[in-house]
DNA sequence: GAGTGGTCTAGACCACCCG
DNA sequence: GGGTGGTCTAGACCACTCG
């Protein structure tokens, strides 16, 4: 069942066994998993190193433990990508969309003071500022505007933009991104953001300001992505 | 310093110490922890047990690790509050404002075919209704619209609504509440909408649905938020 | 009372990082 | 090479649930 040369810890492929099973329908929601003592003596493995595996599966949420009872699959099992920093094309072909991105400009401005501070630089510091026009099956959804430090990677001045994010060519190049703080708002359409989404001026927008940071808190990207009102909304897991 | 015998977990013990010293600045932002074996030694403690309370910091993102280095303080704190279901109350105060929850209305009505599908009823079981206008300060922010099944919690009539949400009471009758999923939207504001908010129709609104699960994945309850445009807004940490 | 998950121990070996 | 975190073992005792 495992393989124990194979480099890939045997938490993490207890974990992928259980997931396997659950996800294919061997182990059904509301059904009980065999005792951790049980799943011990079959992986060959020590109770531990099975609970290390099983807790991964019940912080997604598909497992939930009770005292005394067992550990019991879930009925509804937690979308916690939604809480994660995804790829914008994964996620569109996996919601049934064909996704596309037009370059609508790329320069270097001198960052204004409120960027400024939302990256931690001074103010006038040269940034990369990339436009997008970001579309679902031809349906313009999002005006997706990104700001980074020029000094960080002067590279992606040269990058083609039209299949990854600014902060995915970052992490190419190494940086250890690690999370995002996003900040969602209602406004009303602009005239040159109506214009883009083809939409009437003053219809809402749902108006998306994110940070991108790296291991250590540095700050390295800032978005601000204008969705259009009508066609798009944003879902989000929340655990009490 | 632990105590072995007041019942509390020892790694529970270990990682209120940790984050404690922490949050007030005895461990500074970018610097090292001691050893995890330095810290089991410390505490009089396996490593195993200090590790499962780091872990929990590192999940909280106070913390990161790095092979061959060591554990070091987060510069920034994720609040991970903001993905966590919690009482606004206490968020608001924490935030510096004084809420406040004014009842407009409670009743029992017939469940909409949406509001049923959403909740796993048939449709036109009843449901009661608790409609409130929650206030910072005095100033109308949102308009909340609760759903639970009459079934589920008859005394919830009776409730006082004014300090806490319809989950808070299952929460206290027994029901392990354990999640939610919401969407956000942006609208335009209605008549009535404006008029609760002190806001002109057509104004932007960031709109909320939101379904509570209890941990067997059951719905329990659908909310709908009508969050003022301007004065409302919806942060959250996403994770890569 | 039998079975379950919750916690904890006292080791062990490894991969990785850095001076 | 020395120190760090990553993984794993083979036990142990406890609190809880349920029949």
């Amino acid at each position: 069942m495992l393989d124990k040369t194979d480099g890939v810890a045997l938490y993490i492929q207890i974990r992928d066994t259980l997931r396997e099973q659950i996800m294919t329908g061997v182990l059904k929601p509301g059904e009980k998993l065999p005792s951790e003592d049980d799943l011990a003596a079959r992986f060959g493995v020590s109770r531990m190193t099975v609970r290390r595996g099983i807790s991964d599966l019940v912080d997604m949420g598909m497992l939930y433990r009770r005292r005394g009872v067992g550990t019991i699959v879930s009925q509804f099992h937690l979308e916690r990508d939604h809480n994660r920093l995804t790829d914008f094309f994964e996620t569109a072909r996996a919601e049934g969309f064909e996704p596309e991105v037009r370059l609508l400009g790329k320069e270097v401005v001198p960052a204004k003071l409120a960027i400024a501070e939302a990256l931690g630089l001074q103010e006038s510091e040269p940034l990369i500022r990339i436009q997008t026009l970001r579309l679902a099956n031809g349906v313009p959804i999002t005006l997706y505007e990104e700001y980074v430090p020029y000094k960080l990677c002067p590279m992606l001045l040269t990058e083609d933009m039209r299949n990854r994010a600014a902060w995915q060519v970052l992490e190419e190049q190494g940086f250890a991104i690690k999370f995002a703080v996003q900040r969602l708002e209602a406004r009303l359409a602009d005239a040159r953001t109506a214009a883009l989404l083809n939409i009437e001026e003053d219809a809402p927008i749902l108006f998306k300001n994110r940070i991108i940071y790296i291991e250590d808190g540095t700050p390295v990207e800032l978005i601000h992505c204008h969705n259009h009102g009508n066609l798009y909304s944003s879902k989000m897991t929340l655990v009490r």
